[in-house]
RNA sequence: UGGGGUGUAGCCAAGUGGCUAAGGCACCUGCCUUUGGAGCAGGCAUUCGCAGGUUCAAGUCCUGCCACCCCAGCCA
């Protein structure tokens, strides 16, 4: 091996982890000279947050380096695997901001070099086609503390093997009829090594090589020497396959593979309140328990789009979380904080209100009208300005006043003053009801010396509420989320019941009749916005000219929540 | 009961025998504020799963123990 030291490739970062380590302990031996990763999903689901982990880990460190990732499809299993999702799979990791070139691989292309590389290891003796049933094999396969027995079918010739490997190729035989093993020892403490299974039948449709093949290698026998063809340097993964890295080393060692990789494990990601396993989210889809992948309180990446959690913060997530060997749990509060984060430094501010409480400024001229400067964003001062129209009526939230208020509350209330956000003090002076006693409308006085929210004499107003002017207010609908599931861990079994009975009844919220400030109407699908107090806000897909509809990506913190609950 | 891993605060997570155990989230004070948002200042591990040992010095090294996770798909 030539060595040259390349340690000038190693980030000056405040990244640190483990892989990182070897990595610039690699560069420094001279073991390396260039880093190449790989990120290679399954096309068989949604990609989700804790994808997201492993992208941001493959594509960071490619980026870091000065290396290149590729994207790579672990497509071995036709029966599982759709083009929708490798269409899906590429959609989000753009989205996510990174950028593959021109390396878009698929296992699927190497087929024709691991079938001949099944046939060189057929040739050496090292592996067998096996007849025994599906049955028999995991039988004689052994337990996890007794060690498992010889297949009959163990010491055909090397000749005969041939034959019938080349006759499965063919499609002379049925699904589970025969198998090709590795030969390498039945009684081996790790199960992976007892002749591990590395070809079977399969007579399915491929979305890529279509009817081309009836075979398909095991992803045992794929991803290593898909690996090793791509000239992969570090190769990341999962815990759980662990304990296949010495299989995994077993191939490259024997067979003439072009490279020698090599395989790294890390921790994946897991959330409070939310579930990981595409198996599960596949439930929630197929059952209807959600509105498809892209349903705003799925953990997918498609699904956070929807919902407007910007992509800047998933990877300003990833970043924070760090990449270990330790199982962990990430508290949701975690991701919420890299979304406010990032939102509240880019997200124009609104005002809107979701349960409108019509207020008449009574000693307001009927036929006056004010136009007020307001911020787009206190946090930049670039954001500029914008013009909002101020009237005699208008909407606040319901829960912006209380006839009968607790003490600390600053909101309105009978005789109390407020500001209403750039535009004048109120005070509130009548409160109207109906015949059954609920309150329909306030009547506030407004000083006219606070224009634009100050009072020459400076004296203090404790609250702020935003409000819309009710001649011009757009109605529209809005989705509040809460948590999917009730249970800190949805996994959990030990009271006997499934994900399925952890889910959150209230996790949708559908409001019909919000009032919103009229220059939301022309807000961009993708540009996420501060309805004021209220939390950040992204529209819809399906929102239509006339029909707008907004999703709460996420509320904004609540202190004052905080102090009722304690009380 | 075989093998492979992992244990640092409520949750992530640095730490590679040597100054007072980083940082973030959450939480708690106080300040500030035309968002009860944001921001600012401060607090929050006498101790690193437990018990021994080595050393002038141990979260880091050694021994033993405990707990948790993964592996018996022709899934990945």
């Amino acid at each position: 091996m030539t060595s040259e030291n390349r340690s000038d490739l190693i980030p000056d970062t405040e990244k640190t982890n483990f892989i990182r380590d070897i990595i610039n302990e690699d560069l420094r031996s001279g073991k390396y000279t260039k880093i190449i990763t790989r990120f290679p999903p399954e096309p068989n689901g949604y990609l989700h947050i804790g994808h997201a982990k492993s992208i941001c880990l493959n594509f960071g460190i490619a980026e870091d380096y000065k290396g290149v990732c590729h994207l790579r499809f672990d497509d071995t299993n036709p029966i599982k695997e759709e083009q929708e999702y490798i269409d899906s799979i590429k959609e989000d990791v753009r989205w996510l901001g990174f950028d593959w070139g021109e390396h878009e691989y698929y296992a699927s292309e190497y087929f024709h070099t691991l079938h001949e590389w099944a046939i060189f290891l057929i040739k050496k003796g090292l592996a067998y086609v096996d007849d025994q049933t599906p049955e028999e094999i995991r039988i004689n396969r052994g337990t996890l503390t007794e060690p498992g027995v010889n297949s009959p079918y163990r010491e055909r010739s090397i000749e005969e093997n041939l034959e019938l490997f080349e006759r499965m190729k063919n499609g002379e035989f049925a699904e589970e009829e025969r198998v090709l093993r590795a030969k390498i020892d039945m009684a081996s403490p790790n199960i992976n090594m007892r002749d591990p299974i590395i070809y079977r039948i399969l007579h399915a449709e491929h979305p890529r090589t279509g009817k081309e093949w009836c075979i398909y290698p095991m992803y045992d026998f794929t991803h290593g020497q898909s690996d090793a063809i791509e000239h992969i340097t570090h190769s990341i993964c999962t815990l759980e396959f662990e304990n296949h890295r010495p299989l995994y080393d077993w191939f490259i060692e024997v067979l003439p593979v072009p490279a020698e990789p090599h395989q790294f494990e890390f921790a994946r990601l897991n959330l409070t309140y939310t579930v990981m396993s595409k198996r599960k989210l596949l439930k929630l889809v197929k059952d209807k328990l959600v509105n498809g992948w892209d349903d705003p309180r799925m953990p997918t990446i498609s699904g956070m789009r929807r919902r407007g959690y910007p992509p800047e913060a998933i990877r300003n997530f990833c970043d924070k979380i760090g990449v270990a060997k330790a199982n962990s749990t990430v508290d949701f509060a975690m991701l919420e904080s890299c979304i406010r984060d990032e939102l509240n430094k880019t997200a124009d501010r609104y005002m809107a209100v979701l349960d409108p409480l019509k207020v008449v400024i009574t000693n307001y001229p009927e036929n006056q009208e004010d136009w007020f400067d307001a911020d787009m964003n206190p946090e930049d001062p670039n954001a500029g300005t914008r013009k909002v129209k101020f009237g005699k009526e208008l909407y606040i939230d319901r829960e912006d006043f209380m006839e009968n208020p607790p003490k600390k509350y600053f909101r309105l209330a009978p005789g109390a003053e407020v500001r209403l956000k750039h535009a004048y003090y109120v005070t509130c002076t009548d409160v109207i009801k109906d015949a059954e006693g609920n309150i329909t409308e306030i009547h506030c006085t407004y000083d006219p010396e606070s224009k634009g929210g100050s009072s020459p004499d400076n004296r203090r107003v404790k609250g702020t509420i935003q409000w819309v002017n009710a001649k011009e207010a757009v109605t529209a609908q809005v989705n509040l989320y809460d948590k999917l599931f009730t249970e800190e861990n949805p996994d959990r079994t030990d009271e006997g019941k499934t994900f399925i009975e952890y889910m959150n009844p209230d996790s949708l919220t559908v409001i019909k009749n919000a009032k919103l400030e009229p220059a939301l109407k022309d807000i961009p699908n993708d540009k996420a916005v501060q309805f004021i107090r209220l939390g950040y806000f992204i529209k819809d897909k399906d929102s239509k000219e006339n029909a707008l509809i907004f999703n709460r990506t996420v509320g904004l913190k609540d202190s004052w929540a905080k102090i009722q609950n304690k009380n």
